[in-house]
DNA sequence: ATGCATGAGAA
DNA sequence: TCTCATGCATA
């Protein structure tokens, strides 16, 4: 339940068709707002750097992630474990990339800047609450899922139910399933889009 | 490091 | 309903 940085229109969307670059190239005059700061292999190189230095702090993923909170970045508080981890990796989208780099990068030169300090962040927390279980799917119905996804990525409603119902699992879990597919083709690292 | 899930916002 | 950014739980 927290932040949305996310970014309004700067960042387009790619599209196979080539008849857009003249244009954009004949946008002379104005600033080019695209084209170094979104270059996958400069997000690349930024994201290889950013680990080396980060591991040369002594620093977690998880602080990184916690100790954002402390740059008071407008809009801009804690992340996880998770996402530092996958920042790292390139295994964000494009766009996500994008906009955390900034992030991470005023992090970065904040820490080093201040290499002489610590900061702990206790992360305080709730007494006794339900924990979320998570579901596991089954090698077997993996495969299916896997197979079906080759053929339609995007099953209709009843598709789903159908494939759900055969290989005995919540409908649920097989749509999010779908959902989560698709995502992953979409991540910077394996994309066939760059 | 990664699988499955949530929630906000777009369509 | 889907996408997108994100995270808890777990391997």
């Amino acid at each position: 339940m927290t932040s949305a940085l996310q970014h309004p229109g700067l960042v387009a969307a790619h599209h196979g068709a080539g008849q857009v670059a003249s244009a954009v190239g004949a946008a002379a005059g104005l600033a080019s707002i695209c084209d170094s700061e979104t270059d996958p292999r400069e997000l690349e190189a930024f994201a290889e750097r950013f680990k080396q230095r980060r591991i040369k702090l002594g620093v977690t993923q998880a602080d990184v992630g916690s100790a954002l909170a402390n740059l008071k970045i407008p809009g801009v508080g804690s992340l996880s474990q998770s996402t530092i981890c996958r920042f790292e990796s390139l295994t964000l989208s494009h766009n996500n990339m994008i906009a955390l780099k900034p992030i991470l990068q005023a992090w970065l030169e904040e820490a080093e800047g201040a290499q002489r300090e610590k900061m702990n962040k206790p992360e305080l927390f709730n007494g006794g609450e339900k924990k979320r279980k998570r579901t596991s799917i089954a090698a077997p119905e993996k495969r299916s899922l896997e197979a079906y996804f080759a053929v339609q990525p995007r099953p209709s409603s009843e598709k789903i139910a159908a494939i759900a119902e055969k290989l005995d699992l919540k409908k649920n879990v097989v749509r999010v399933w779908f959902c989560n597919q698709r995502q992953k083709q979409k991540r910077m690292k394996f994309s066939a889009t760059y």
